[in-house]
RNA sequence: GCGGGUGUAGCUCAGCUGGUUAGAGCACUAGAUUGUGGAUCUAGGGGUCGUGGGUUCAAAUCCCAUCACUCGCCCCA
């Protein structure tokens, strides 16, 4: 525990910074519960298992980012670096398979133990949405317009590119991925350190290398269109037909893969031009294949997540927080009278400072600063005519009002 | 895990090639203003110069290590 600071890659997060949060998490509840999609929670930790069975051996995030342990009981647990594999196993151990489609949206922390950077950190936020027993490409439809509604609630979307591409069908990305790795064995010691790794573990992965050399040799590989059998074509140009009904943009990117091994078909991503880097703002894509990894019976599945912390990043319009009206009592024996006041102003639902300590002048200041609307000032003259001094903090104004209708009064600041 | 940059007050920073008690603006506290905030003026509090070691008569300043932050690689939201 050095110096008190916070664990690396992990913060506090201020009022203001948490208002921007909640902001972007009701946004994203609200638009998903307009599709029909309902919030649950899973736990933050599950067995390694759950991980490990699922997001594949060969992914980074597997084989050096997962927050792993033993607990005092001796079982292996690790701290989740996403949210689907969680939902899956929801899914399995809920015995919810008969009630098919399920409709879930989450938020919550992730825990990935990477080097921190701008908009990447090792306890980050990420709410996400997953439909399930939806085979049909009108599901990769819906839930890509539903994240293309949250973004545009945002007022982001227009700082995104929404890009797209399909892995095909288990079977076509499987001989797509032979025609690279023998594509890409002419070219072994060309390639870059990583890159030659990648051939072993990912070869999809060297598609979208940043290596200038790998990018040359890339050019000229083989397309994954070519690989794709008629299923995986039908069901692409159908999830395109849908998103040009709806009028979704989009820009194919026959480059863009997927780190984690579940995905199949759709895949897409909305990213931004402004986070320098970490640019992915919103991503998922179609995993038909997960829950049956997991050992469930075999069950569609498509979803996205999308990282708060990012968001916030670039939201602009964060609605203020609701703004107080300071009860101010100009002497000290007034205090009393003053907090009956403002536990009665509390109970019919207004936001009420008291300030605890100083004259008024100080009160007033105080008031100023929390961006009080208004404040009530509760003084001896007028508490003898039954009334109270209500006084507009952004104009100045000011007028006596009766006590019987300062609950009244006061509905105009709210 | 790898490479570059940065670390001086709560915040933003100044402090030249080492030289006495380390500075500014903003913020904070108090007063001018014993029934009126946002402006102004005055006074005041606050710093182991990230940490540890080294060089030197002398280190915020030079060297090494370490930690943190930051940008990029890997990977990803």
């Amino acid at each position: 525990m050095a110096n008190l600071q916070p664990v690396r890659g992990t913060r506090d997060i201020h009022p203001d910074e948490r208002q921007r949060h909640r902001f972007i998490e009701e946004t994203a509840r609200n638009v998903a519960a307009r599709y029909g999609y309902t919030e649950i929670s899973t736990p933050i930790f599950e067995f390694s298992e759950v991980f490990k069975r699922t997001l594949g051996d060969t992914s980074d995030i597997v084989t050096k980012e997962m927050y792993t342990f033993e607990d005092k009981g001796g079982d292996e647990i690790t701290l989740r670096p996403e949210g689907t594999a969680g939902v899956a196993r929801m899914l399995i151990s809920g015995g919810l398979a008969q009630d098919l489609p399920l409709k879930y949206f989450y938020r919550g922390p992730m825990f990935r133990y990477e080097r921190p950077q701008k908009g990447r950190f090792r306890q980050f936020h990420q709410t996400g949405i997953e439909l399930l027993g939806v085979p049909e490409p009108l599901g990769d439809v819906e839930v890509i317009a539903l994240g293309a509604s949250v973004l545009n609630e945002l007022g982001l979307l227009s700082k995104t590119t929404l890009e797209l591409n399909t892995l095909g069908n288990a079977e076509s990305r499987n001989s797509y991925r032979e025609k690279l790795i023998a594509y890409f064995n002419d070219f072994r010691s060309d390639l870059s350190e990583d890159s030659q790794d990648r051939l072993e573990r990912n070869p999809l992965r060297i598609l979208d290398s940043k290596d200038k050399q790998d990018q040359n040799i890339v050019a000229n590989a083989p397309e994954f269109s070519e690989s794709l059998d008629g299923e995986s074509k039908e069901f692409f140009a159908a999830v395109t037909e849908g998103l040009d009904v709806l009028s979704i943009a989009y820009r194919l990117n026959s480059r863009l893969v997927r780190g984690l091994d579940y995905y199949c078909h759709t895949a897409f991503e909305f990213t931004t031009w402004e986070l320098g880097t970490q640019g992915t703002v919103l991503a998922g894509g179609r995993y038909d294949g997960l829950v049956g990894q997991m050992g469930g019976t075999s069950t569609a599945g498509v979803g996205w997540a999308a990282g708060i912390e990012r968001l916030a990043m670039l939201a602009e319009d964060i609605p203020e927080e609701v703004r107080p009206i300071a009860i101010i009592p100009v002497v000290p024996e007034l205090q009393d009278k003053s907090l009956e006041i403002a536990q009665d102003l509390r109970s019919r639902g207004f936001t009420i400072e008291f300030g605890y300590r100083g004259n008024m002048s100080r009160r007033l200041k105080r008031a100023n600063k929390l961006n009080a609307i208004a404040s009530v000032i509760i003084g001896p003259d007028e508490l003898e005519r039954g009334a109270a001094t209500v006084r507009n903090l952004d104009s100045g104004d000011q007028q006596e009002v009766s006590l019987e209708v300062l609950a009244d009064h006061l509905k105009q600041f709210s």
